[in-house]
RNA sequence: GCCUCGGUAGCUCAACUGGUUAGAGCAGUGGACUCUUAAUCCGAAGGUUGAGGGUUCGAGUCCCUCCCGAGGCACCA
């Protein structure tokens, strides 16, 4: 910045510009001889660790221990010849007893006068804990570590507006230890994930992001352009092909934990990009999965000490979606499979509010789920048996003789009325594939925009041979708000989608 | 995309059915204070009430348009 103008300087001197008076802090201690940023601070220690060093020590009680910490400044008590202060880092928080008779008049005015509430500092000092049992640092010497030039959120309400909590999330967490607290659970769910697969002898792999088809879900991609290549090119919405063409190569065990992009709608379980993980086994079906799943998530709950209210132990609960929907709605899908006989079924139905109108079949049963079972799935469950229809990759289900029931071996599973998670026998037969993808070039030319792409070099792939495999996705984002207790994909996403 | 609600000081919140000069706490600022912890006490300061237009003697408050957010619907795993 240039010199401040006298206007400027007033304005920094009486108080009112915020901004400006911490500029001329800074310039105070740059006058001084102090680098307001230096470039390093070696051997601190985690407040968190001091703290447990001195456990049990009693109200009032010195020490001679030395201790080297640093975070940020975030509150201030006393403005005399003593004064506590609070400081915190990433693993909490320690309060700091500066004394003039200690530090002498510069020293105390540097840290009284020139560091203001959000500075980052290096304390050195003396543990010892206070007469009313609060453990302490006693500062012997003060180093500036950066000069924070903006105000803090409020010490006490912290930040609460919800459009500055997500689009400068820096403040949320700087302001909230509750998103701190979330995010920091956030990632160790993810490498609990990572240490349970890997321990399963499963390879992390990373597939294209920039696909020149897109495919493995029904959903609409975003476009983006390759300019020495000259082609359009789309976000991946699942990583679901190119993994299975590794279960191909004959990797046998592989996963995939990254974003997709989905260009829809947003809502508190939807973000355009969002975190998902994939898994493929090789000579296994849906029901390995299924297992896989609740020893996978129960592992993760336990690991990072999830104690809400989900039961997320083994078993989980496993029922057909064709039953859970008679349960809530008394209407028996399978007995009506066509969309006129199932449509005049549900109108004439008075447990479920859902609009047949213009609706097919499959997207009946998809509205009679979403509407009546998934909101009542708050513990985790698991729904078998899903109409082919839906089902482009799965296999069609198994019976003793040998009928075809217009079902594949597929689950969903649920908890807090979301879907977590979704599997199914992998259909490896190239031919049955192939069919599949011409059913949905058919209903994209009747104008489905979220019908499969035709992907021969997938079929081509599967006519090499591709074992039976048993696959998953889960989402991590949706998971994370269940083992977080937040409501909304927002908050747990650091940097969620807004609009410009 | 549609409906409803909201946006007031840097932050957290007030302001009855339209009515004096839009209030308070925190932060900041000047001062007092050597065990405080949402420290306390005294003083002064801080506002284009999201933006723009309109109705009215008078608008934070009512109407219109736009921006941003929240909730719901639609779309969608």
């Amino acid at each position: 910045m240039t010199d401040p103008t006298p206007d400027a300087a007033s304005a920094a001197e009486d108080g009112t510009d915020l901004l400006a008076v911490r500029r001329a802090k800074l310039d105070r201690l740059r006058a001084a001889g102090v680098d307001p940023f230096p470039h390093d601070f070696d051997g601190v220690e985690p407040i968190a660790e001091v703290r447990a060093r001195h456990e049990g020590l009693e109200d009032g009680a010195e020490t001679d221990v030395r201790h080297r910490i640093a975070g940020r400044l975030r509150a201030r008590r006393g403005q005399g010849k003593m004064a506590f202060l609070d400081l915190d880092d990433r693993s909490g928080r320690i309060q700091l007893q500066a004394k003039l008779d200690v530090l002498g008049p510069e020293v105390m005015s540097r840290l009284l006068d020139d560091v203001d509430l959000g500075d980052l500092i290096g304390i050195d000092g003396v543990a010892f804990m206070s007469r009313r049992g609060e453990l302490s640092i006693r500062v012997e010497a003060i180093t500036v570590l950066a000069k924070s030039l903006r105000p803090p959120p409020d010490k006490h309400h912290g930040l609460q507006d919800q459009e500055v909590r997500q689009r400068r999330r820096e403040l949320d967490l700087i302001g909230n230890e509750d998103t701190r607290r979330a995010f920091v659970m956030r990632s160790r769910i993810v490498s609990e994930i990572r240490r349970f697969l890997d321990g399963e002898g499963f390879l992390e792999v990373e597939t294209p992001v920039l696909q020149p088809l897109y495919g493995g879900a029904l959903a609409r991609p975003f476009t983006t352009h390759h300019n020495a290549l000259g082609r359009d090119l789309y976000l991946r919405i699942a990583t679901e092909l190119y993994l299975k063409r590794l279960i191909v190569g004959g990797l046998e065990r592989v996963y995939e934990l990254g974003k997709n992009f989905r260009n829809e709608g947003i809502s508190h379980k939807h973000n355009p990009e969002f975190t998902m993980l994939e898994w493929y086994e090789a000579y296994a079906d849906v029901e390995d999965a299924a297992d896989r799943l609740e020893a996978c998530v129960s592992h993760v709950a336990a690991a990072v000490g999830y104690e809400g209210e989900i039961r997320w132990t083994e078993p989980w609960a496993r029922k057909t979606l064709a039953g859970a929907i008679e349960e809530e709605t008394g209407i028996d899908v399978l007995a009506h499979r066509t969309s006129e006989s199932l449509a005049a079924v549900v109108r004439a139905s008075d447990r479920t509010d859902v609009d047949p109108d213009g609706r097919t079949w499959p997207q009946l049963v998809d509205d009679l789920l979403s509407k009546d079972v998934e909101p009542k799935l708050q513990q985790p469950t698991m729904l078998f048996d899903y109409p082919v229809e839906l089902s482009p990759f799965a296999k069609r289900k198994r019976t003793e003789t040998g009928e075809d029931t217009g079902l594949v071996e597929r689950f969903e599973a649920f908890a807090l009325g979301m879907e977590i998670a979704n599997a199914f026998s992998e259909l490896n037969d190239p031919d049955e594939q192939r069919r599949r993808f011409e059913e949905q070039a058919r209903l994209e030319l009747e104008g489905d925009d979220e019908a499969q792409q035709y992907d021969e070099s997938f079929v081509e792939a599967l006519e090499q041979g591709m074992p039976p495999t048993g696959g998953l996705g889960l989402g991590i984002d949706r998971l994370v708000i269940c083992m977080t207790g937040r409501s909304t994909i927002r908050e747990v996403v650091l940097f969620p989608t807004m609009r410009d």
